[in-house]
DNA sequence: GGTCCAACATTTTTT
DNA sequence: ATGTTGGACC
């Protein structure tokens, strides 16, 4: 392929993003706008003109888009030896290759969540604090976000004023020394160590300035203080920095993500050329205007004019449900017509805010019979007994790994109780020695029962089995030994859930994939275990499986189906509760909603239920504010009524203005049970919910919450 | 060491 | 309402 042909096709914009050379580069890049094409396709001309694909490396936030962006340019013929890889994998693997340099060991281990949990539970204990106060999630997420703006631990102790801040100071400090000791690394950790070693060894830095000439970033507005610093490190040299991103598409600030990394990108790099693809060649008008519209309520916001030349479509819509049963069904209704109508499940997606919402949905689905994939590609990964498969790899591969050696050390029961784990930590700590290696010989450990000494060297014998199948064959036959030999195996034989026998199938079939991805042998067990440790829940998604998709707003990011529907559009789920709690951002809901509307490319639907089930109890619930931001026009409303087990919708199309959807709405009529009836002057959302103030005809104004009174719409006929 | 029951919380979003 | 965890009991 000519570098030309790169550019048949491309905007200006587009084209001139393509053939920039050296130097920084930002591209501000709406939804739809074309990114991925213009970033495959500036890599191939890149690589086609001034460089090779070796000398590329494109990073983005998950494996499926890293996979996908190797794919497309793989099929634009960019040559061997590119890189694609996730923030995460590239450090992981960086840190594999050069960690030694700050005193990592090749073999760590990545620590998961669950693992982490652990650690984190041995640290608090260390730093001799209680569970009770210093929950571990809570710490977890508290160190997770001093990391991520790359405040050391050391650091930390130093400025932490007050006793609650020092004792956080405190179980810090263990917690890294937990994970040090374990020769492990959390998913932060993988960040700051290379973002640390980046600055401090200035030779491995010249080293992959030099084999990375070419750094591109995307999504570079959810990247966090370590990932800015790991971009900025990587270009130091060259400055051949490309990012792109949209302000208007940064959800990810609860994790640390700092938007200031893309709004100030031009005083990072005052040589930085700007480009905005603006531009949308995804959705239909009727969208793009309805997000627009959104989106604008903004406060924070840099102004961006959204525009499409694609021809109209149907309306948005707007359904309000009776409630989530009601809900469900006519998503499920609606889905049926739409493939009656000749289009395909896989046309469709599901958004909701959060995973407990898909439940609802799933059940109408199955109940529809309509086939259907879930974006939860962890949750394999998380059962018990892929984890304790794991965890035995874990330990063959790293020793000193301790959580996972606590994990499997009587899984199955071989006699080890309680009292004899502990009598093995405790004197391993005393000696100062990993508990591993007092297992070479448990006879010299005090107070050890016959049969645990006896269970600890079947265990290490297992051990070195697996070691060996590990080292002389494939990946596969690394796990095939633990599932068989392990015992596991019979373990959940005759347990009542038969789905574990299948899944340890299913892992050694994962494991013989990955075997067939490197036939070359330059597949290790260290490297399938970093990958495992690292998928992401989008991972699993598959475009045309020819299934529904269901998944998070969150999830959706980066993704585009002809028919999106969002449900749950109410006020405490989108935008959420805990957005309104201290230091939640509102604006970030709406960018999350923005995300989820402008996935859909021909046709929207969004759903809310006026009562809502959640743990157990039905509660009456009010329309999300952003319903309210929609435009006045192009707007299809539906009200879902749930009669006689026929589930039925009526249609108005355009002739009430929207806000007839919606029961609560200025100047509507209403009856308190106490004050009588009167009308609603306005609307508010506040920190405490929806607020209306209320003109009654007996008492005059008044102010109530909507979600705490019984106030009640009266229809136009009821009024007195 | 395994099973069963009761108490408990339910995590917004995730690499 | 449901799933998980911890403790009591076998």
């Amino acid at each position: 392929m000519e570098p030309d042909e790169l550019l048949e096709g491309l905007t200006e914009p587009q084209r001139e993003a393509v053939v920039h050379g050296d130097g920084p580069l930002l591209v501000l890049a709406g939804p739809g706008s074309g990114k991925t094409r213009v970033i495959t396709h500036r890599a191939a001309y890149l690589a086609r003109t001034i460089t090779h694909a070796r000398h590329i490396l494109a990073i983005t936030f998950t494996n499926k888009a890293a996979r996908e962006m190797a794919e497309r340019m793989e099929r634009l013929d960019v040559g061997p030896g590119l890189t694609c890889s996730t923030f995460h994998s590239f450090c992981a693997r960086s840190l594999r290759m050069y960690g030694d340099r700050a005193g990592i060991k090749p073999n760590f281990s990545i620590f998961d969540e669950a693992d982490q949990q652990q650690a984190m539970k041995a640290a608090i204990r260390q730093a001799e604090l209680s569970e009770e106060n210093f929950t571990p999630a809570r710490m977890l997420h508290k160190i997770s976000r001093l990391k991520n703006a790359m405040i050391l631990a050391e650091d930390f102790a130093q400025q932490a004023q007050g006793w609650e801040d020092r004792a956080v100071a405190r179980i810090y400090l263990a917690y890294q020394q937990v994970l040090k000791a374990q020769n492990a690394l959390d998913f932060d950790d993988l960040l700051v160590e290379m973002a640390l070693l980046l600055g401090r060894d200035p030779e491995l830095r010249d080293h992959l300035n030099d084999r990375y000439r070419y750094v591109l970033v995307d999504e570079y507005q959810d990247t966090n203080h370590a990932q800015y610093l790991i971009a900025r490190g990587l270009a130091l040299n060259h400055e051949n920095l490309c990012v792109t991103g949209d302000p208007d598409q940064s959800i990810y600030a609860w994790r640390g993500a700092n938007l200031q990394n893309i709004l100030q990108f031009e005083e990072d790099f005052p040589k930085a050329k700007v480009i905005r693809l603006e531009e949308n060649f995804r959705s239909t008008p009727q969208i793009l205007d309805a997000a627009d519209a959104v989106i604008k309520h903004n406060r924070k916001r840099k102004r961006k004019a959204l525009f499409t030349c694609n021809p109209a479509g149907p309306p948005v819509r707007v359904a309000r449900c009776e409630d989530q049963h009601a809900e469900s069904a006519f998503v499920a209704r609606e889905i049926k017509k739409h493939v009656n109508a000749g289009g395909r499940y896989d046309d469709v997606a599901i958004f909701y805010r959060t995973n407990a919402l898909s439940r609802n949905i799933e059940a109408a689905l199955r109940n529809a019979t309509i086939p259907y994939q879930i974006a939860r590609g962890v949750a394999f990964f998380q059962r018990t007994e892929v984890k304790d498969v794991l965890a035995y790899l874990k330990v063959v591969a790293n020793p000193l790994d301790t959580v996972s050696l606590e994990r499997i050390i009587n899984t199955p029961a071989r006699k080890i109780g309680k009292t004899s784990v502990e009598r093995l930590f405790a004197c391993a700590r005393q000696r100062g020695r990993p508990p591993q290696a007092l297992l070479e010989r448990p006879e010299d450990i005090p107070d050890i029962p016959k049969a645990a000494v006896k269970g600890m060297k079947s265990l290490m014998s297992l051990l070195a089995g697996i070691a060996e199948a590990a080292e002389h064959g494939a990946v596969r036959d690394a796990v095939e030994y633990v599932v068989m030999n392990s015992g596991l195996l019979s373990h959940h034989h005759d347990s009542a859930d038969s789905s574990a026998v299948e899944n340890m199938n299913e892992l050694i079939s994962a494991a013989a994939q990955y075997d067939r991805q490197h036939p070359d042998g330059d597949g290790s067990l260290t490297d399938w275990l970093t990958q495992v440790a690292l998928v992401s829940d989008v991972d699993a998604i598959d475009p045309e499986v020819g299934a529904v998709t269901l998944m998070t707003l969150h999830a959706a990011k980066g993704l585009e189906f002809n028919h999106v529907f969002m449900v749950g559009l109410e006020d405490g789920l989108l935008p959420h509760q805990r957005s309104r709690e201290e230091n939640g951002d509102i604006e970030e809901e709406r960018r999350l909603c923005f995300v989820g509307m402008t996935r859909a490319r021909r046709a929207l639907t969004m759903t809310y239920a006026k009562w809502r089930e959640s743990r157990g109890i039905s509660q009456r619930t009010t329309g999300s504010q952003f319903l309210h931001e929609l435009p006045r026009e192009g707007i299809e409303q539906i009200t879902v009524h749930d009669e006689e087990e026929e589930w039925r919708y009526d249609r108005e199309v355009d002739e009430a203005p929207l806000d007839d959807a919606y029961e609560w709405r200025e100047g509507q009529m209403v009856r308190h049970p106490d004050y009588g009836t009167g009308q609603i002057q306005a609307l508010e959302w506040t920190g405490r919910g929806t607020r209306a103030r209320v003109r009654f005809k007996a008492i005059g104004d008044m102010t109530i919450y909507l979600q705490y009174s019984n106030l009640e719409p009266l229809e136009f006929e009821e009024m007195d």
